[in-house]
RNA sequence: GCGAGAGUGGCGAAACUGGCAGACGCGCUGGACUUAGGAUCCAGUGGGCCGCAAGCCCUUGGGGGUUCGACUCCCCCCUCUCGCACCA
């Protein structure tokens, strides 16, 4: 450990005070300045931050900073998305309430962020768990319950037998629970959704509107939403008039290849067809084999396909002809009609199983390259496919729905991957749904004027299955909001992606009593103009908020149609090649870090380390070099002071990045010129990708050089020049390393005499003179191999340049006269001279 | 299997629309200042031939191609990461 370091921990907390004290990023609705929302995820306050927090608000802080100092009225809030599990947990491990854990950890983790001098608008931070906040969802929930948007089904869910609770598809990753990773079970239960299919059309319509998000992210929603168009149409059942069987396919064009039909196992049509007890009696054993196999199982890789025959058959609508019917595993209730037309020529999973059971197996495409051993599902001249011969897929397609809807056995039909938002939740520590069931009335919204139904404090959280609610009688039993007779509470609590489906629309408004939020402060800060986040809410979170927004909008209550014009998907924070955890040992703690080396630092070593979008393998040796850095500037600039500080130099021009003193010398000209392009350089790095850490290695540069400068100028100018070069040397390092380290630069901004905060000024703009260049170095190749170097005027003709390079004592080692077969030149860049070889 | 992304020094990484590959940082080597240096400053650092230097050759996962010129564009292959995984 290096010792003789700036006072970090000094001057971080004096700004952070002061920056407290004058309130410096609060922000109001300024209409004359354009606005800039700049949002990082909300935390779960599980305790303490961790690496990856880090690098998430200090990306958004340099962002939020940068454009303030651009000119934008920033909103940049934090809050707390506080209702979930581990606070659950922890009353259950520890015996202390949930409410008095989540507020400490709040306090905690409140505090760590302070301490990394993130420019927040403290005034509007949020709490997903105060009545306060959640009473606007409950109100939201009974609007959607009015327009149909919220309901109630007994369906299967995904249960985890560890949380006790119910998941939505969305949650549950590889048939584990996305939170504690134990086995997810199937369970039959009632419960309540949201009708996110009804949105799911405009969803997906909007994933080609977004420019501003990641391509990936917008695939694995797209793939998530899943449409799929093809039709729907009936098989009649051979023997038994009148008695259909519907199915959906993608694949109309393949009908005449159609060899025999499947049905999920749970398919309610599969005991009608039931000839005797014999069958009944072997379905029933199917079923139970079926049923079994535990999700995981279900979805391995290469499972063979097991299936059942029946003794019904149906019957092909285009043949007229009689096939086989089965029950079988790998079709499933949840999708389509729970039923298929199978077509093992052009579909692998109809072919797989044909082949495990002896079926018969027509070829409806021609194969451009004969029969493999597989389904061909690619394009092709229809054959065997009686009036659909000789068309195209596409072209068959449409006859073929053609065909059935004159008849009508068949419509089109789109179906979608996406189910409905199961956010019913077994657990005491989330939002009440305000809904009673009465004796008389049965289901029964609470009554407006009656929310919020408050989260009862007293509560017994035994983690023994069931709501805990349901053993509160004060909360449990209520009069009926219609009637006044005796009802039952609803005991489950929403799913907490609810509360982080809109949090960032109460930002806006966040002390607002008389709706979620202030409609006019909303239709001024929304939408979100830069969100940051991680990958693993590609779908889950930003999905739901997505669909969120657009509910409110259709209640009239926003007029955005999606909350993020832009996402920028962070990468993990990484360490000896694994993602940090207590489990591997490798985790650094970020107090650590900053009572060791300072907060500055460790937010350099984040920004700088790699792109955002791509992982950050942390290394302490890579932390160390960030600290020598800020060190470097640190020395510099105090052992400058006498030179540099205020009163200014003669001449040097108020304004950073104004000329004051034209260079007089050469060695002046060129060091003020590198002091311009590193303005465009971190400038264009910043607004271009993000790329921070390539925007910190040009200021880092720029501290070399000015090293360098110091040196070399000594002797070589006279000496008003050179202070006034070092002070708008040093003046454009703190601005723009500014938004990355934003206390080592404050205190040393300040100790240049200015009186005004750092980030109360404009980004600093280029000096146009001072980017002028009148030579430039040119390549000059022969045959694309660099042979020398060619110092030219900017702009010289072309043919002068020609002229020299070919007459460059080196490059005529290279080449004679009369073997040059072209000569390329690129203006100011280089010259390629091409030879007869 | 399908979809998306990536492969560059000892390491993290640069290279905008094809135009000096390896900026910046880490690490390493040498020097200066020092009682000392694990502080600081200065210099060097892709590999090879070579005592040094000049100079030359090779080098962006592999193989082909387009081009005066390819990390960048096209085709084939390999490896890795992430997502989805019987969705009809």
């Amino acid at each position: 450990m290096s010792t003789d370091r700036y006072p970090f921990r000094e001057i971080e907390a004096k700004w952070q005070r002061i920056w407290e004290e004058r309130k410096q990023f609060q922000v109001t609705e300024d209409r004359t300045r354009p606005k800039f929302y700049c949002l990082e995820m909300f935390p779960y306050p599980s305790g303490r931050i961790h690496m990856g927090h880090v690098r998430n608000y200090a990306i958004g802080d340099v962002l939020a900073r940068y454009k303030s100092m651009r000119g934008f009225n920033v909103l940049h809030p934090m809050g707390w998305d506080a209702f979930g599990l581990p606070a659950e947990n922890a009353a259950i491990e520890h015996g202390v309430h949930p409410a008095i854990w989540t507020a400490e950890n709040i306090a905690y983790m409140r505090a760590q962020l302070r301490q990394l001098g993130i420019s927040y608008d403290w005034s509007r931070e949020v709490n997903t768990s105060e009545p306060e906040y959640y009473r606007w969802e409950q109100l939201i929930f009974i609007k959607m319950l009015e327009r149909g948007l919220a309901y109630r089904r007994r369906s299967t869910v995904n249960w985890c037998p560890s949380c006790q609770t119910v998941l939505a598809n969305e949650q549950v990753e590889d048939g584990r629970c996305w939170r504690c990773d134990s086995e997810v079970v199937p369970r039959d239960i009632e419960g309540w959704f949201f009708k996110i299919t009804a949105y799911a059309e405009e969803l997906l319509a909007w994933c080609d509107r977004l420019p501003g998000w990641p391509e990936r992210v917008m695939t694995m929603q797209k793939n998530w939403i899943g449409r799929s168009e093809g039709v729907e149409f009936d098989l009649p059942v051979a023997g038994r008039p009148g008695r259909r069987l519907r199915v959906f396919t993608t694949r109309p064009d393949t009908v005449f290849g159609m060899t025999y039909a499947v049905l999920a196992p749970e398919h309610p049509m599969v005991d009608e067809l039931m000839a005797d007890e014999r069958e009944r009696a072997a379905v029933a054993a199917f079923r139970a084999e079926v049923a079994r196999q535990s999700e995981i199982e279900r979805t391995a890789a290469d499972r063979p396909k097991r299936g059942l025959r029946l003794s019904a058959r149906v019957i092909n609508p285009f043949t007229g002809q009689e096939i086989p019917l089965f029950i079988a595993d790998y079709v499933l209730m949840g999708y389509g009609t729970g039923a298929i037309m199978a077509v093992p020529g052009e579909d692998q999973r109809d072919w797989d199983f044909a082949r495990a059971h002896g079926l018969p197996i027509v070829e409806t495409v021609r194969r451009p390259d004969g029969w493999t051993g597989e389904a061909y599902t690619g394009d092709g001249t229809k054959i065997n496919s009686g009036f659909l011969d000789g068309l195209t897929v596409a072209e068959a397609k449409r006859k073929a729905i053609d065909w059935l809807v004159e008849r009508g056995l068949g419509e089109p039909r789109v179906n979608y991957r996406l189910r409905d938002w199961g956010i019913s939740r077994q657990r005491y520590w989330g939002a009440p749904i305000p809904v009673l069931y009465c004796d008389r009335c049965g289901m029964v919204p609470e009554k407006e004027e009656n929310l919020p139904v408050v989260l009862p404090r007293d509560v017994q959280i035994s983690g023994k299955g069931g709501s805990p609610l349901a053993d509160v009688a004060s909360f449990v039993n209520a009069a009926c909001p219609r009637c006044g007779g005796r009802a039952r509470r609803e005991t489950d609590t929403m799913d907490t992606f609810v509360e982080s489906s809109w949090y960032f629309l109460r930002y806006c408004s966040p002390r607002y009593e008389g709706g979620m939020f202030e409609p006019g402060a909303a239709d001024y800060w929304m939408p979100v103009d830069q969100y940051i986040g991680g990958i693993e809410h590609a779908v889950l979170h930003l999905l739901y908020a997505r669909f969120y927004t657009k509910v409110l909008r259709d209640l009239g209550l926003t007029k955005v149609d999606e909350p993020f014009v832009a996402l920028l998907s962070q990468g993990m924070v990484i360490k000896d090649g694994a993602k940090m955890s207590k489990s591997k040992g490798n985790v650094v703690d970020p107090d650590d870090l900053i009572r060791t080396l300072g907060a500055d630092t460790a937010r350099l070593f984040t920004l700088f380390a790699a792109p955002p979008e791509k992982d950050l393998d942390w290394n302490d040796h890579g932390v160390e070099g960030c600290s020598r850095f800020l060190n470097r500037i640190w020395r510099f600039v105090v052992g400058h002071l006498d030179e540099i500080r205020d009163p200014a130099p003669p001449g040097l021009a108020d304004r950073p990045g104004r000329p004051g003193v034209w260079p007089s010398t050469d060695p002046g000209r060129a060091f003020r010129r590198t002091i311009h392009e590193t303005i465009v350089r971190v400038t264009e790095d910043i607004e271009r990708d993000f790329h921070f850490n390539t925007a910190v290695s040009a200021i880092m540069e720029l501290v070399n050089a000015t090293y360098a400068f110091d040196q070399a100028a000594q002797d070589a100018m006279p000496a008003e020049e050179r202070r006034a070069l070092l002070r708008e040397a040093i003046e454009i390092v703190l601005l723009l390393l500014g938004p990355f380290c934003p206390h080592i630069t404050e205190e040393l901004w300040a100790q240049l005499g200015h009186r005004e905060s750092l980030f109360r000024q404009p980004w600093p703009e280029p000096d146009p003179a001072a980017l002028v260049r009148s030579e430039i170095t040119v390549v000059v190749q022969v045959d694309g191999k660099v042979r020398g170097r060619l110092t030219v005027d900017v702009d010289a003709p072309e043919e002068e340049v020609r002229r020299r390079a070919l007459a460059d004592r080196r490059v005529q080692a290279w080449v004679s006269a009369d073997r040059v077969a072209r000569v390329v030149v690129v203006p100011n860049r280089l010259v390629n001279i091409v030879t007869r070889r």
